[in-house]
DNA sequence: CCGCTGACTGCGG
DNA sequence: ACCGCAGCCAGCG
């Protein structure tokens, strides 16, 4: 995978404002690849300077090695979770 | 080349 | 709501 992808991503999320965020399909979609997975490849290679924790599942939830903290950082911008489980509807960024 | 793995997803039962 | 499954695609052994 080449550098260029890579920083095209980086860049989708780092423009995501506080209390939205978006799935991993949606950053894939936005930077143009046809893979989520390779979104998560590339979030766990490096999440410096970014606010990786605005990036979770299509279906509201959050990797479980990632969970306690992620949910914590999106509840102080106002994002709650139920459950462990955040409501898309609500809190998806479309612009 | 093959098979397995994963910060994933949508569909069907 | 909870599985399972196929499709996904780059990296690694």
């Amino acid at each position: 995978m080449d550098e260029e992808t890579f920083e095209r991503v980086r860049a989708v999320v780092a423009s995501i404002p506080p209390g939205k965020v978006l799935s991993y399909g949606d950053v894939a979609a936005r930077a143009g690849l046809s893979s989520p997975r390779l979104v998560g490849r590339i979030m766990s290679e490096d999440t410096a300077d970014l606010p990786w924790y605005r990036v979770l599942r299509s279906n509201g939830t959050v990797a479980e090695h990632l969970r306690h903290r992620q949910l914590e950082l999106l509840r102080a911008e106002g994002v709650l979770a139920r459950d462990g489980r955040i409501n898309m509807r609500d809190h998806r960024w479309a612009d």
